[in-house]
RNA sequence: GGGCCCAUAGCUCAGCAUGGAUAGAGUGUUGGACUUCUAAUCCAAUGGUCAAGGGAUCGAAGCCCUUUGGGCCCGCCA
């Protein structure tokens, strides 16, 4: 019981009240009050007031008055405002029982939307030639954020990493080692993903620029690529596992995880394409040209005035979008599936298995990882794309919105960060480039990162050892890393500064982090645990009822970003959380009271609080360390 | 030419889905609070024609239309 209970107790009572009057049919709101304005508030009488040729003030006059007649547990007095809002006051003395016995359940923020379907949420699918940038990361954490999130309200989630390992960035990346002399071992101890981006990749491609010969040898790669039995595939093979497993050390190390990766060039081989091909045509989705520009191909019929898409080149072979329809009809499970499955080689953290699809006949294996939904995270430039796919599955499958495309917009650099890089953007922002080697890799932004935490730590904690250090330097800038990538809305561009998108204070996850060590201090001090059984009466102070009403409103905000799919909600209700908690700190005292009892019922707030912070932080992956 | 997205305080953003009260944070600037449960904090001041115009509504930052400015997408590349 929350917050939720004296919401739904008005609402309920506000539908008998209506009831009364023989009124149905009015769809009210009854939601958190604004600051000022009581606990909760409900539009009813400005609703009412064409019915009833009334003012909205006189309703909610009227409806004040009725609603002393209710049974009501949790709701002191209704108020009319003058502006016709009808407004309601807490019994908080029963609400703060209510709030602070749930937040110590282990189920507290539970919500059971899902009811345990499985859903697939498949993110992060970097082309495995380079080491992932600060782009990449946003995708990755948004991914990441939203599968918790589905956990949390009972998805049965799947977490997929698709790896385009036989697209042509595979293949520029071939060709700098095998044409142009680069070394499989890069001479400087650099990591393997780096070296392939920052040196093989950005030079082939300049190459490229000024050698056409090239391009004939990139175009003859990208053959014996799809070929799973050349050489050239062996060797992709090998070089793309190096790659992967370096990306996926940069996501471990940001707590993020998997369940299982895919690999294009199985899909190819796998023979799913054929399959999806005769069932478009069976399904007339897809139709053959004879004439104008794309004659001899197979394509989309675009809808309204949009083009049409090829999907089937004019030579037999398909497109790049064609590679993808099957594989979002195995993700709906709509496909027999043809791969076997094993584990992956290396050990994600906490132990959570990480399965890879294999076309190996030795492994017996076989698993499921497909979902009655399936949400794929990609960046709204490939939209258009997008909307093919999900259309097409939307006839493949009846339910409504089974195949979801999460957009959102890229990350570009400051101009002063692009001066950095060497570019002179003239003071506007800039897109990232892997080919021309314009971008902030995830690796170095957590690397800067952690020395500045490393060094604002030793400044405030000079007896702590150097491994406590380095811990909290951890959490510290993964948190701020991950709190920035999903502060704010998906439709906003996030301009990436190295110096100001690192900042420690203010709207950040050290704010946040810090308010959690306070509250650890206060319960580490006051050396014993709290007893529950308090009497919740002797909470008088405002900012103490404020922040229990915070408490309780997490199960809501849960429910809100499960809905509209929106990580930035729950990053929101952290900050709020530890602003209320800021503000009770600062205004009350909880250690060393005369009244002991009191002293009792703080302590209790204080773990409430820092227990739901931690569930509502893991949502958003971020460990608040106990001290920093 | 067609399509998608954005525009709210000097700057970065909430609020918009589901219209209703006094449009909120952070940051910046100015001033104040550490012998106190950790100052990565708090308090105060400052700062707004919600891009512009029109429409429907008793009522618009929010809904509809138009315009302007900015970003992105539109290959038998991937």
């Amino acid at each position: 019981m929350t917050f939720k209970s004296i919401l739904d107790e008005i609402e309920n009572n506000l539908h008998k009240l209506l009831d009364d009057l023989s009124i149905s049919d009015v769809e009210f709101s009854v939601e958190v009050a604004k600051p000022g304005f009581g606990d909760v508030s409900s539009n009813i009488s400005f609703l009412l007031a064409k019915k009833l040729h009334k003012s909205p003030k006189d309703i909610a006059e009227m409806l004040s008055e009725q609603y002393l007649k209710c049974t009501s547990t949790l709701v002191e007095k209704a108020q009319a405002h003058p502006s016709g809002y009808l407004n309601f006051f807490a019994n908080w003395g029963k609400l703060n029982q209510l709030i602070l016995s749930e937040s110590y359940l282990a189920e507290f923020g539970d919500v059971d939307i899902g009811q345990n379907t499985p859903i697939v949420v498949e993110h992060t699918s970097v082309n495995p030639n380079k080491a992932l940038h600060i782009g990449h990361i946003r995708n990755i954490i948004i991914g990441d954020v939203v599968s918790r999130i589905l956990k949390k309200v009972n998805y049965q989630v799947n977490v997929l990493n698709y790896v385009d390992d036989s697209g042509l960035q595979v293949a520029d990346i071939l060709v700098g080692f095998q044409h142009l002399g680069f070394s499989l071992e890069p001479s400087t101890g650099k990591k393997f993903d780096h070296y392939c981006g920052d040196d093989v990749y950005v030079k082939t491609t300049e190459t490229y620029e000024t050698d056409s010969s090239l391009e004939e040898i990139r175009k003859n790669t990208l053959k014996e690529l799809e070929d799973g039995n050349s050489e050239t595939a062996k060797f992709a093979d090998t070089i793309t596992r190096r790659v992967l497993a370096n990306q996926l050390e940069t996501c471990w190390n940001l707590s993020v995880s998997y369940d299982c990766l895919n690999f294009e060039s199985q899909i190819i081989r796998s023979g799913l394409w054929n399959k999806i091909f005769e069932k478009l045509k069976e399904m007339n989705l897809i139709e053959f040209e004879d004439k104008e520009k794309n004659a001899g191909c197979w394509v989309i019929r675009g809808e309204n005035k949009e083009e049409d898409k090829v999907i089937v080149r004019s030579n037999g072979t398909a497109t790049y979008i064609a590679k993808d329809i099957p594989y979002a009809a195995w993700k709906l499970g709509l496909l027999e599936d043809p791969f076997n499955y094993e584990k992956y080689d290396k050990e994600q953290p906490h132990s959570k298995t990480l399965w890879q699809t294999t076309l190996n006949e030795s492994s017996h294996i076989s698993k499921n990882f497909s979902g009655e939904k399936v949400i794929t995270v990609i960046d709204s430039r490939q939209a258009r794309l997008q909307k093919i796919i999900t259309s097409l599955m939307a006839k493949f499958k009846s339910t409504p919105d089974a195949y979801i495309h999460l957009g959102y917009e890229s990350v570009t650099l400051s101009s002063e960060t692009a001066k950095t890089l060497g570019l002179n953007a003239d003071g506007k922002q800039t897109q990232m480039s892997g080919r021309k080697g314009l971008y902030v890799n995830a690796d170095s932004v957590y690397d800067i990162l952690k020395e500045k935490v490393k060094e604002e730590t030793c400044k405030r904690h000079p007896e702590m050892t150097f491994s406590e250090i380095e811990k909290i330097a951890h959490h510290v800038s993964v948190g701020t890393l991950r709190y920035e990538m999903i502060k704010q809305d998906l439709d906003k561009i996030i301009t990436f500064d190295l110096t100001k998108s690192l900042s420690l204070e203010g709207d950040t996850a050290p704010y946040i982090q810090y308010t959690h060590a306070r509250a650890s201090r206060i319960l580490e001090k006051s050396n014993r645990v709290p007893s529950i059984v308090v009497d919740f009466s002797l909470f008088t102070e405002e900012s103490e009822i404020n922040l229990i009403k915070t408490i309780g409103l997490f199960d809501l905000k849960v429910r809100d970003a499960a809905n509209n799919l929106s990580p930035k909600v729950i990053a929101r209700y952290c900050h709020d959380l530890a602003v209320a908690f800021n503000s009770f700190y600062e205004h009350v005292k909880v250690l060393e009271l005369d009244n002991k009892e009191l002293e009792n019922s703080r302590l209790c707030l204080v773990n409430s609080f820092k227990i739901t912070l931690e569930k509502a932080l893991e949502l958003l992956g971020i460990i608040a360390p106990d001290r920093m």
